[in-house]
RNA sequence: GUGGUCGUAGCUCAGUUGGUAGAGCCCCGGAUUGUGAUUCCGGUUGUCGCGGGUUCGAGUCCCGUCGAUCACCCCA
């Protein structure tokens, strides 16, 4: 079976060096524009209760879980989302904080399907969420955020779209058509697939619930967004300088599962992938997740790492952005200390122990080698300045990588000679 | 779960109508006895994804299998 080496599992991903640089860009804009919002972090198992997931939705979900049971038989899954954890501490915790709660998390998450672009087993997802808010200034709020994650990663108007919608519109629709409360999931789902399912099926579904194609269509087609919330969040929006990235949408009811109100997905302008976002309003999770104990009206949203990556790297001046930010974060050190003699050795480590505590980032060879090796190991370093340090010690050398001029130093001086001369612009040049 | 394409060196790939493997890059060493580039020289690694079949002979053709990738289903 499992050949003579072993490689990752199908989904899952090795994060190398430049694997986790992108990553920790992508954790690092999220964290940012989330704590600017007034937002707090907090971060729920990987593991969890596999009953907290088959509580508020079943069917096939339950067939891409990774789930097993522990050895103290425990029926447990790998967490396919974070909303149910939230929802989960949320009701215990809620009583410590004011409303209303502004949280998020970046976790990962597992979900047992077959890779393809824009979707592996494991995923690192950003959660946000406003619990204890019923208005629709809550989602106006969150979609906001959503909006200056976008603008964050170098996105301008015209590379995205929000396109917004209310399910309430939709129950609304059906219930004048007499469709049950039973029924109106099946009805949403419907809706969904508008766009995906075959002419004929789709109309022969829709009377079912007595309407036809064509009026839900043009029932799409001439929404003015006026009623109910999506109006003030619309203007809401507007109010914030957000206007030109939210268009609204009634073919966007998103899957199944816990929605009660206005939901939105973020789309590339050619909607040319999947979803980079999606999110909405669910103000009955934390009822149904706590038994009825508490009940705190919510709205959240999730942005995945597959999709927004690929929208980045598809993005010129996104792209671009990236790169220098992986440049400025990359390894490289400050100094790289040469010991041409390996006499000096010892003196070449505290060098490189003092300069280290004053927070100057330092590297050295660890093993004798060639004068000539170690300036190329240096150059790879990525380090401004060479310190050479030999038999003349305490006096050292120190080199300027970049346009290779040298001069001498006292040891004592040179954690303030190197501070001063990092502040020049005289270093490797940014791309 | 269904289907298309693809699996050859660490990486990117070439390999003719079947005749038991190559290039570039990377890496290491040297030219260069205490200063980085370029250049030149030298060097390492393959059960050709795995298993079977056809054949005198399979990287090449056939079947199976595993893996990758893309699309469908689904997408909390």
């Amino acid at each position: 079976m499992a050949g003579p080496t072993f490689q990752a599992l199908p989904g899952f991903r090795d994060f190398t060096p430049r694997e986790c640089a992108v990553r920790n860009y992508l954790f690092e804009t999220w964290r940012n524009v989330a704590r600017r919002c007034g937002y707090v972090e907090y971060e729920t198992p990987i593991l969890e209760d596999t009953g907290l997931y088959l509580k508020k939705s079943g069917g096939e979900l339950s067939s891409q879980l990774f789930r097993f049971e522990d050895q103290g038989g425990r029926d447990v899954t790998l967490r396919p989302e974070v909303t149910a954890s939230l929802a989960r501490i949320a009701a215990v915790e809620q009583r410590q904080y004011p409303k209303p709660l502004k949280w998020f998390e970046i976790g990962q998450c597992f979900r047992y399907e077959k890779p393809q672009k824009g979707r592996g087993r494991e995923f690192h997802q950003f959660n946000v969420d406003i619990l204890g808010e019923a208005g629709p200034g809550a989602d106006a709020e969150l979609i906001a955020l959503a909006i200056e994650t976008m603008l964050s990663f170098g996105f301008v108007e015209g590379d995205f779209v929000v396109r917004i919608s209310d399910r309430n519109a939709w129950v609304r629709f059906a219930e004048s058509r007499g469709v049950g409360e039973d029924s109106m999931p099946d009805f949403l789902n419907l809706v969904d697939k508008l766009e995906r399912e075959k002419p004929e099926v789709l109309a022969e579904k829709l009377a079912n619930f007595g309407t036809t194609p064509d009026e839900v269509k043009h029932f799409v087609a001439n929404a003015d967004g006026a009623e109910g919330s999506l109006g003030e969040i619309l203007g809401d929006l507007k109010g914030r300088g957000l206007g030109g990235f939210v268009k609204l949408d009634l073919s966007i009811v998103r899957g199944l599962a816990y929605y009660t109100g206005v939901v939105f997905e973020i789309f590339d302008a050619k909607k040319s992938m999947r979803a980079v976002a999606g999110g909405g309003r669910y103000d009955s999770l934390v009822k149904t997740i706590s038994d009825g104990a508490v009940d705190l009206p919510a709205t959240g949203f999730a942005m995945g790492d597959y999709v927004i990556r690929n929208l980045i790297e598809e993005t010129t001046h996104a792209a671009m952005q990236m790169e220098v930010w992986l440049k400025r974060h990359a390894a490289g050190c400050d100094a790289y200390v040469v010991i041409p003699d390996d006499e000096a050795r010892s003196h070449a480590l505290g060098v490189v122990t003092l300069l280290r505590r004053a927070g100057i980032s330092v590297d050295l060879p660890l093993a004798n080698a060639k004068v000539g090796k170690q300036f190329q190991a240096a150059e790879k370093s990525g380090a401004r300045f060479a310190v050479i340090v030999d038999s003349s010690f305490p006096q050292v050398k120190i080199k300027n990588l970049a346009n290779r001029r040298e001069e001498v130093c006292q040891a004592a001086d040179l954690v303030g000679w190197i501070r001063r001369n990092l502040t020049e612009p005289d270093g490797p040049l940014l791309a």
